[in-house]
RNA sequence: GGCGCGUUGGAGAAGCGGCUUAACUCACCAGCCUUUCACGCUGGCAUCCAGGGGUUCGAAUCCCCUACGCGUCACCA
């Protein structure tokens, strides 16, 4: 058995899709976990839509997600260029010894003759196929054509014959009819070769053993597999991953939130829970155990176990996930990640690492913490709930809000553990239980009776704005402190 | 329209002819823990696998039909 070689093949058109990269990610994994090689070409003969930036974005994020390849653009290797627009020459080559053999022929149908077909073909029901007509051209005519300053673009010629069938590791051995195919353009009029065609001579000149990718790919795979019999090559064998849908169960696109690595870098999420997330997305773990790192992945996954199903992206659960990583970070870590979302507002050092110790268990990813800034900034507190204002309705309020108003004057510092302290002394001295001293306390300070723990909260409100908090809610329920 | 793929609870998702009284995860609900909240822990949550036929002693699992969803039919990838 020859050795595994896999590869992750994006037309630099945009931004790396969730899509792209999850692509990326298992192609990454059976390599790893076979001890083969992960290659990444950069597929840009789309010269309209290709770009510079967009390439260097996709490899950002796949560099971010942790997904290194070892050989391919930037570090080079046997195969070398790893560009296809670098790699015409080769394309060139291919389809000189088809046009040699008469496997392919120039046409010098216009793009409004075809369309014209194709239109009245639908209209009838028919197959859109390419007619045929400049399969048997002869050389004068064709001469003619030249002369006339007609630019060709070369077809493939695909005759009736047996079914074609693409063996899939996903989807068992899928059958397509060759009439279903029709005579389709591998070298567009300006010389630059379509993606079907340029990437079956890269994999096979690059030694791909498996092509795993989106199931968008499926119904082209009998036109490559055309190509490669054309050409008299082993095609390598296929895996089509499943379609990645909004949770309506359509194709996920920007109407779902974001589809770009890059946004979910900036909303707050740490790759290894994108990671993590985008490895459940249409493969399923053995066991119970949905948090796997990079390496447990490599371990665990198996191609037996994806599925055939359309996968949902399901966003409260990366939020879970994103979750789960982030409770794992040390406190440092998690302050140098959340710093970034709070800088705007001068809230750093000391005081920064307070904020993310309050609310770490509170929040599923780094942006979130904004959600969390009015709890103890600014004069207002959040209005009392009904279920809140019931609380206060109680006969201690009063006397538990006027103690600790005046122990708190006392204390030269408002920190955890001087509230901590005074709410202490408070229970002791008044012989309640801890909640008629911490609920009062917490509602006058931030009208709600959930949240995070109220020393820390009052500490980052700091003395003036406790203070301000603890009158209007004191002047609320109808008494001085 | 042709071709291809799919359809399991509120959501994701196992299941590959008998071990299924349909795993697991999220969400939700209840209880425990906690001075509160959250985290965490424990338990509850599909009489049923899109619908209809068929094969079989036996089907979510195999076959056929219908419906629905999605993909693809480019000188895009």
């Amino acid at each position: 058995m020859s050795k595994v070689r896999v590869r992750f093949a994006p037309s630099p058109t945009g931004p790396l899709h969730i899509g792209g990269a999850r692509s990326a990610l298992f192609n990454y994994l059976y390599a790893k976990q076979n001890n083969g090689d992960f290659v990444v070409r950069i597929e840009d003969t789309d010269l309209e839509r290709s770009s510079l930036e967009s390439e260097k974005n996709i490899k950002e994020s796949l560099h971010w997600l942790g997904i290194d390849w070892n050989e391919g653009i930037d570090i080079g290797g046997p195969c070398m260029p790893y560009r296809q627009t670098e790699r015409l020459e080769t394309y060139k080559e291919a389809a000189q010894i088809l046009l040699e053999k008469g496997l392919a022929y120039y046409c010098y149908c216009s793009e409004e003759e075809i369309e014209a077909e194709r239109q009245a073909a639908l209209a009838k029901g028919e197959m859109p196929n390419y007619s045929g007509r400049c399969r048997n051209l002869t050389a004068e005519e064709k001469a003619a054509k030249d002369a006339a300053g007609i630019k060709p673009v070369i077809r493939l010629r695909v005759d009736e014959g047996e079914p074609i069938v693409v063996k899939d590791m996903v989807r068992g051995q899928v059958s397509f009819e060759r009439d279903g195919i029709g005579d389709f353009v591998i070298v567009k009029s300006d010389g630059i070769p379509v993606y079907n065609f340029a990437v079956v001579v890269d994999d096979h000149l690059m030694g791909i053993t498996h092509v795993l990718r989106g199931e968008e790919h499926l119904s082209n795979t009998p036109r490559q597999i055309a190509v490669y019999q054309a050409l008299g090559w082993e095609p390598p064998i296929f895996g089509h991953i499943s379609l990645i849908l909004g949770t309506d169960r359509t194709k996920m696109s920007k109407r779902h939130g974001s589809t770009s690595v890059v946004a979910y870098q900036k909303e707050g999420y740490l790759p290894e829970a994108l990671v993590n997330f985008l490895a459940l997305l249409g493969w399923a773990p053995e066991g119970e155990e949905e948090i796997f790192t990079i390496e447990d992945l490599v371990k665990a996954f198996s191609m037996d176990r994806v599925s055939k199903r359309p996968a949902v992206f399901d966003i409260e659960k990366l939020k879970w996930i994103n979750g789960q990583y982030l409770r794992k970070l040390p406190i440092e870590e998690l302050v140098k990640y959340v710093a970034p979302y709070l800088k705007d507002l001068g809230i750093e050092g000391e005081r920064l690492g307070l904020v993310c110790m309050t609310f770490a268990n509170h929040i599923n990813t780094f942006n979130e913490i904004r959600n969390f800034l009015p709890l103890f900034m600014g004069e207002e507190a959040e209005p009392m709930t009904e279920e809140a204002k019931a609380v206060m309705a109680e006969a201690t309020v009063a006397q538990v809000l006027k103690l600790f108003y005046a122990k708190m004057a006392l204390a030269d510092e408002v920190k955890p553990e001087t509230v901590k302290t005074a709410l202490k002394q408070i229970r002791k001295e008044l012989g309640l239980g801890g909640a008629q001293v911490f609920m009062p306390v917490r509602i006058a300070l931030t009208g709600n009776q959930h949240g995070p723990d109220i020393d820390k909260l009052a500490a980052l409100m700091g003395r003036e704005i406790m203070n301000i908090r603890l009158q209007k809610a004191a002047k609320a329920l109808g008494f001085e402190l």
